[in-house]
DNA sequence: CGTTTGACTACGC
DNA sequence: CGCGTAGCCAAAC
């Protein structure tokens, strides 16, 4: 389903667009599963279908000792995918208040403030999804 | 092995 | 809005 630089896992390809991410925005799961380029045999729609389960999958797997902004991804609504109260709720809210972003009286983020547009070039030049150099 | 479980989403009420 | 549900399938039981 995904096109991964060779060698290069689904879940470690996750993993590494989180570490993208800036302090002070976020991404969506879905979000992420769009920049992973699909697989060529696979329906585009059916890709959209499966992929933000996949991310979700790729975070809980997060090996113990990976260091990643996980606080970063949360769900298209704009709120925590953990149950509310839960510790992990409470933890995701809190490291992203650190870091600035804020939440609403429903615990949602405000995208437009807060949503990270992706890597940037230098970022997919090294993983071969642009050319070398810019064309102009 | 068959069954259950998700750090999801889009969509319909 | 909030809530329920279908679609989906790799992992974990």
């Amino acid at each position: 389903m995904f096109n991964p630089p060779d060698a290069q896992t689904f879940f470690e390809t996750v993993w590494d667009i989180v570490l993208q991410i800036p302090p002070g925005k976020v991404s969506s799961y879905g979000q992420i599963a769009s920049m992973i380029p699909p697989r060529a045999d696979m329906e585009p729609e059916r890709m959209r279908n499966l992929a933000p389960r996949w991310v979700g999958t790729a975070m809980r797997k997060t090996p113990r000792g990976k260091s990643i902004p996980w606080q970063r991804v949360i769900n298209s609504q704009g709120s925590i995918s953990f149950p509310a109260g839960s510790p992990q709720a409470e933890e995701q809210r809190r490291l992203l208040e650190m870091e600035g972003v804020e939440f609403d009286d429903r615990g949602k983020v405000d995208f437009a403030l807060v949503a990270w547009h992706g890597p940037d070039d230098a970022y997919l030049r090294r993983q071969g999804l642009l050319p070398p150099r810019p064309l102009k």
